[in-house]
DNA sequence: ATTGAATTGGTTGTTAACAATCACGTCAAC
DNA sequence: GTTGACGTGATTGTTAACAACCAATTCAAT
């Protein structure tokens, strides 16, 4: 219950609500079908959705707040395009609270949940059997998602959603040509730790997993902001 | 013509930007100068910072993306009034993130930064032994989020920046009389850990310290919605 | 007197027009 | 040919008026 789903979703309404518009643009970011820099005009977004501006800007806002999006004064907004100091700064916080996700559902997950995770992992091979490029990357972060959502905590799970996109905006900018395939027996394995009740091994899994997300990044390359300029040649 | 002539408009001259009327609300709620469901009218927050009403809805609709403010459809913004879950949950978030922080510090903390936090808390037992309740209250909640800061990394300071703030908002609802005064010598204690790089012993006292902050609340109480009444009758 | 409905006042949600700013293209000067 | 300034177009930021909605009050009926 928190504080954000209390603002009520209308029913029967013309166009989006912005909950719904944060949560398509969440989705095309998370399929890397947004590239990091794309401009998200006002007038493209309200012709796209159907709503008025005051949506889109709201929608907007919200997902600059969460690192979605970089506003530009009087210039618009525009996907994120963290620099590396941000990449590993997001998976730094990945790794302070992941582990203690699967911890924590290795000592006291419902069956049913992890049922659950099991059929999301049959979902995303088969994706990656089918092809589907962009639908197993948004399955892989999903899992990340359903992890913290089936610890109960919302407030985690909410932290965890924003890291996971973020996390998909930095794999578009740094990664490699195969970067996302990586997850291959991974995701099974913990959870087949977590199933096994298994709190040490289950960490130390996730802790890997993640390691070799970030290993396969290239934090050297230039992916970053335009004032990149600026500082490459100005003191430097 | 060209702008240069008379700087007209500078970005936050008359009145304040929305960055300040979000940063001042979050100063009110931490101090608990502002108390859960309070309401946070428009025309209100309109009079008293001299703005517009886009700016205060933008500073609303960021607060509440950050669990601060509850905005209920066409009836306003109230300072959120978190249920013992909700409390539960923010206290956990925190158990995951603030041993890893500082264990890192104890790892790698700059000595500036440490003399810092050093004085950070001369200055917490100065307004605790004055007197100046709102301001001790203020300076240990930032303590933690300038653990956090110390770290270098953002991502995970404004994470914790946000918890803070909503742990303020829990301790106006659940808190007993003297619940924020249990700090003492803790956070010396913590900073004295991370100092001599113990690491391991810094994160056992903070994890003490939190457990002992959330201990101190009486989460059976009923600190909630005023919806409570419409679940505990029943569906109306 | 209590209950119920209708009214009224005030607050929020939405829309549209206006103002300001920036990026791009054009043009002139060196 | 390059550089700089200038005008133009488009996009964003802001404001104000309007519409919709909820809550409290008033009034009437039992």
């Amino acid at each position: 219950m928190t504080s954000m789903e209390n603002t009520k979703v209308r029913p029967g309404r013309d166009g989006w609500s912005e909950q719904q518009i944060v949560e398509r643009i969440y989705e095309a970011v998370m399929e890397q079908r947004l590239a990091p820099r794309t401009k998200l005009s006002e007038s493209m977004l309200c012709k796209a959705f159907e709503v008025g501006r005051m949506r889109v800007r709201r929608a907007l806002l919200l997902l600059a707040s969460q690192g979605i999006v970089d506003l530009h004064s009087n210039r618009g907004a525009f996907v994120a395009s963290p620099d590396a100091k941000e990449a590993r700064d997001v998976f730094d916080a990945r790794m302070m609270l992941e582990p203690s996700v699967v911890r924590q559902l290795a000592n006291d997950a419902r069956s049913a949940d992890l049922d659950a995770l099991a059929r999301h992992i049959e979902r995303e091979e088969e994706a990656r059997r089918g092809g589907e490029r962009r639908e197993a990357i948004r399955l892989s972060g999903e899992f990340h998602v359903r992890l913290a959502t089936a610890t109960g905590n919302d407030v985690v799970a909410r932290m965890i959603r924003e890291l996971v996109t973020r996390t998909s905006v930095i794999i578009g900018l740094f990664g490699s040509a195969g970067a996302s395939n990586c997850a291959e027996h991974e995701h099974a394995d913990i959870l087949a730790a977590v199933k096994s009740r298994d709190g040490d091994r289950a960490e130390t899994l996730i802790r890997t997993h993640l390691a070799l997300i970030e290993a396969d990044l290239d934090l050297s390359a230039t992916g970053s902001n335009s004032t990149d300029l600026a500082t490459i040649l100005g003191a430097r």
